[in-house]
DNA sequence: AGATTGTTTTAGGAATACCTAAATTTAATA
DNA sequence: TATTAAATTTAGGTATTCCTAAAACAATCT
């Protein structure tokens, strides 16, 4: 049986293999604000469980059980986001909160009638994709890193990573959301900082910031 | 702290003192579907805590921390029953299931968001009564229960139990639902079942369900 | 290769919230 | 009042999920 810390597993593997990163026990550790022992072990429970298949030091695979699973978790998870976005009007930087707490109490017949009262949306806020009741998880365009981008190009904001609500926050003040146009006016090399453009306004954004978000190249 | 567990003995603590019923371990070992010696042990802890005083054998009384909690619980219940049901359509007979998982998940500040979308509504759709942000219980019109009924006495149902959700299902398959106009046709001493009009049908009601519809008397 | 650093596991515990079975206490009834 | 019935508690366990500290192991750097 899944229980609530199970699903708080899954949904981080997932979403972390999702953007193709290596993910290891410490990771997780990390992601969830708990020990490393406490993780060890569970990964031990769910690799026996076949939900996934572990080499420590190699990183985590999810076995079928285990991303059908996860896949659920994640519609839930933006589902609710969507809604609490698009129709209660919840601030896009506390809306990942909420869903969090959300995914793991609402039946799938309710996430479906959600799903079918927004008529179907393909992306959350954020600018993940919304796995379908069947699974298949909609394609996204080729995005570029903000970070990557060079200096007089333009792009949209077609994605940002939602890990931490305080840069969402940030994003949310400085307008980088998503959607929006901006073009980079200037690259610093001591520390890949950079200067963007957004509704006329001009902003600096450290190169950390620059990594989370996702952009489609306007040429 | 409160738990999704404490919270969960709070509610129905809380429900059935709303219902002038009296509260003992037993009681709330079947309505949670727990064992007694869980309830005896839990009782204990809230206790100590301060939530409630129990005095075995003669019932449970929330103190002021314990009603609190309880009256905001109930709240929350209560908004997102309103919501599922007004909003997303969701059947009836689901909303209170639905609702108790959703109850435990959702901050003070969605709550105040739901309510306020749906524009601050006083009564959910069994006809409780919804407390407000400040602690406030609507009032609601004396009601009487519909088992006591007299022949020729017609009616309107105005609140309804919701603890089963095949009586709530059954109901709804007669049209016995919050608002509607019904007439005591014929009354059975043997076994106190009656027969109802409603909406130009009859329908044969039993002495145990018609002790769960409360309707306010037309004369 | 050896030392250092980072990752993972083990050992031993704690908290929460359940369980069954048996004992006890109280209330209701004959 | 004595007995029976019902409600409650105790005793002894279990499962889950987390913890810290220490040990073991693997990868990387010099």
């Amino acid at each position: 049986m899944s229980t609530v810390s199970k699903e708080d597993y899954l949904r981080v593997i997932y979403k972390n293999l999702e953007d193709g990163i290596l993910v290891n026990a410490s990771l997780i550790a990390e992601q969830l604000q708990i020990s490393n022992a406490a993780v060890s072990e569970m990964l031990r429970k769910l690799s026996n469980e076949k939900y996934l298949s572990y080499v420590p030091y190699r990183g985590i695979q999810l076995l079928q059980k285990g991303k059908i699973e996860a896949v659920k978790l994640v519609r839930r998870h933006r589902i609710w986001e969507t809604f609490l976005y698009e129709v209660i009007k919840v601030p896009w930087y506390k809306i990942d909160e909420e869903a969090e707490n959300l995914e793991h109490s609402s039946s799938d017949d309710l996430i479906d009638r959600l799903e079918g009262f927004m008529n179907n949306p393909e992306f959350d806020p954020h600018g993940h994709p919304i796995p379908r009741k069947n699974g298949f998880v909609p394609k996204q365009k080729k995005l570029v890193k903000l970070s990557e981008f060079k200096v007089n190009k333009s792009g949209f904001v077609r994605k940002v990573n939602d890990q931490s609500s305080e840069l969402l926050h940030h994003l949310f003040e400085i307008g980088l959301t998503i959607g929006k146009k901006f073009s980079v006016i200037e690259k610093r090399n001591f520390d890949n900082s950079m200067v963007i453009e957004i509704e006329n306004r001009n902003h600096t954004v450290s190169e950390k910031l620059a990594q989370n978000v996702f952009a489609e190249i306007l040429r």
